[in-house]
DNA sequence: CGACCTCTTTGACATTTGTCAAATAAGTGC
DNA sequence: GCACTTATTTGACAAATGTCAAAGAGGTCG
C-alpha cells in the first residue's frame, strides 16, 4: 500500500533546509517536499506555469489557460486547483473569470531544497 | 488517456532555462523536466537522496539503504533505479554489493531551473 | 426571471505508481 | 560445484493520477 500522501495542511510548513544539510530532512518534511515538487512534476502543469509567468501580470484565467495546454476546462480547473493548493498559484474571482497568479516565491522555495553544494 | 512520460532517453538533455525565462518552456523541455521532478517527487526517494547526501562518501549499498527507509530491498531496489535512470543517482558494483552515489550536479540542475525570480 | 458565460464538481475510465513475495541473477568462498 | 549473500526482475494488487463528458454552481446582463 502506497502510503498516501496526506493534504498540504497537514504537511509540515513550508519546507526549507537543503536536502543534505545538517538536521537531516526529516519525515515530515520529506512528506512536505514531495507534495509540493509532485505539484511540479507534470508537463501540464509546468506549461502552465511557464505561461503564466512569462504574462506581464503573471496571471490569467481557466478559459484562457485551456486553450495554450489544448486540454478541456475541467481537466485544467484541476492542474489549477493542485497548484493552487500546494501555494504555488492563488486564485481571485473578478466578474465572471477567475484569475489564477503564480506565487514566485514558493516556487523559489521548492529550489532552494535542492541547493545542494554551491552558493 | 494521461499522456505517458516517455523514458528519459527520449527526453530533451539536461534542462536549464529557467520556467519563466526568455525563451518559454518548450513541451519537450516541460516532459524532461516534469520526469526530472517526478524522480523526486517521492519520499522515500527524497529521504534516501538525503541519507546519501549525508554519508561521507555520499554513498550507500542496497541492503544498507533498505532499514533506513523501512521498506523491503525490492522496492528500494525499485526506487533506486527510477533515481538512477533519472541520472540522480549513478551505480557501481563493487564485490557483492552495489553502490549507489548521489550526483549533485543533476540535483542543482533540477534546483536551478526553479529559480525564477532572484539571481 | 431567464438566457448566457465561465468555472468546478462528479462520475467514469485507463494508466501509472508504490509495494511485496517469490523467483532469478550475480558474486564470493568453501 | 554448492551453499550463501546481495541485488534485481517478475507478477500481482491496491491506490493515485490524468483525462473527459455531463451535470451543477456562480455571475452577468438583457
Amino acid at each position: 500500500m502506497p502510503k498516501p500522501l496526506p493534504a498540504l495542511e497537514d504537511a509540515a510548513p513550508i519546507c526549507c533546509a537543503p536536502l543534505g544539510g545538517a538536521p537531516s530532512l526529516s519525515p515530515a518534511d520529506a512528506v512536505g517536499l514531495a507534495i509540493r515538487l509532485k505539484a511540479l512534476a507534470d508537463p501540464t502543469r509546468l506549461h502552465l506555469l511557464a505561461y503564466l509567468l512569462d504574462q506581464p501580470d503573471q496571471e490569467g484565467c481557466t478559459c484562457n489557460l485551456a486553450p495554450i495546454v489544448d486540454l478541456s476546462e475541467p481537466t485544467v480547473s484541476h492542474h489549477l486547483k493542485q497548484l493552487e493548493a500546494t501555494g504555488l498559484l492563488t486564485k481571485e474571482r473578478r466578474g465572471m473569470s477567475v484569475y489564477y497568479r503564480v506565487v514566485p516565491e514558493a516556487i523559489e522555495a521548492i529550489g532552494r531544497v535542492l541547493h545542494v553544494n554551491c552558493c
